[in-house]
DNA sequence: GTTAGTATACCGGCCGGACGGTCTATTAAC
DNA sequence: GTTAATAGACCGTCCGGCCGGTATACTAAC
């Protein structure tokens, strides 16, 4: 990986900030000194906040689509492939949780000014759109995505978050589903 | 127990403003312009914004909970019980919710004071243990309340909520895996 | 039944600090 | 020397929280 832009570490900041303080604490002070830079070369990269808070959104949307298609691609069988995507793509195996990063851009979005998750949205309508064609049931592929939607919920904050034998099983269960085997 | 009637006023007015405007907006005067109140007034009942959020975390909780029980004193069949339960309480069958509560006691206590959601874990790690003890396969449970939760976020951000006999469908097949017939 | 005392509920001005955003100066790169 | 990038002082506004004061209601002494 290249050195990250000069933009990318101060995204990086500003995730870092919503994670360990919260998204009310998301502020042009505390993401400049966090990066180790000023609040005028901030505001050169980012005009306003909302414009700081659409660029996280936006890298997030472009991470998770090259995550999706990057499994779609590797996938071998056609049926529910954009399913078992999605599924790997969102639910973290173990241990490691669900990445912050993407938890951030959402959370300081809600926060800041819900209309910036827009992006989202419309990419939301072609991922499930991809599922529903998927050669499987598409209430099999939708519960599948929402099952591992509430579980990056339930890692992000903290909802009793099924760990080990458990959470490998349930995994299991949802590739099941994606599968046409439900 | 008949709280003081005036402290929820209070209460749906910052559920309003969340509603409305956004978590960032949530501020004393303008829930004590949204109540017909004055500051003063507002802070008297609350005497910082933390115990605000922490009342709206705690009237959610045990409004979630009345209606947990409610639904699991209803239904004649053990096995799955509270499973079924959870995903009626949570899942709307359809068009708009009753749970602008949970949504902005959630986006606010996030926003605001992350540390301020820990009641609403503890009562995740019980009703866990009721699904997980429910008479069904655990991974099932788990399936039909993670997709309960990815419902509902689906349908409070907008992320593509499916709609219609879709939605139908999918609400069924939770009943089915609820009912150890996955 | 008036008076004094006390508790509850509410009002709204005010302060200090934080925040979003602007502006000008300075440095780095070529 | 021109341009991209950074620095940081500064401004007006907003916000959380405090405080002095008011109104009502209840109680009890006399």
């Amino acid at each position: 990986m290249a050195r990250p832009s000069r933009r990318d570490v101060l995204l990086d900041a500003a995730e870092r900030i919503v994670r360990d303080k919260g998204a009310n604490h998301l502020t042009f002070d505390a993401v400049a000194a966090e990066a180790n830079t000023s609040k005028g070369g901030l505001l050169y990269h980012f005009a306003s906040k909302d414009e700081l808070v659409a660029a996280m959104v936006e890298r997030l949307v472009a991470s998770f689509d090259g995550s999706l298609n990057a499994h779609a691609a590797a996938d071998k069988s056609a049926t529910g492939r954009w399913t078992r995507a999605y599924v790997a793509t969102t639910a973290a195996p173990d241990g490691r949780s669900a990445d912050d990063m993407t938890a951030s851009a959402l959370l300081a979005a809600v926060a800041c000014n819900p209309g910036l998750i827009e992006p989202l949205r419309d990419r939301y309508r072609v991922w499930r759109e991809a599922a529903a064609a998927d050669g499987i049931a598409p209430e099999d592929a939708l519960i599948a995505m929402l099952a591992a939607d509430g579980l990056w919920i339930a890692d992000l904050l903290g909802f009793a978050p099924p760990t080990g034998e458990l959470r490998a099983r349930l995994i299991e269960r949802m590739g099941q589903l994606a599968r046409g085997a439900g």
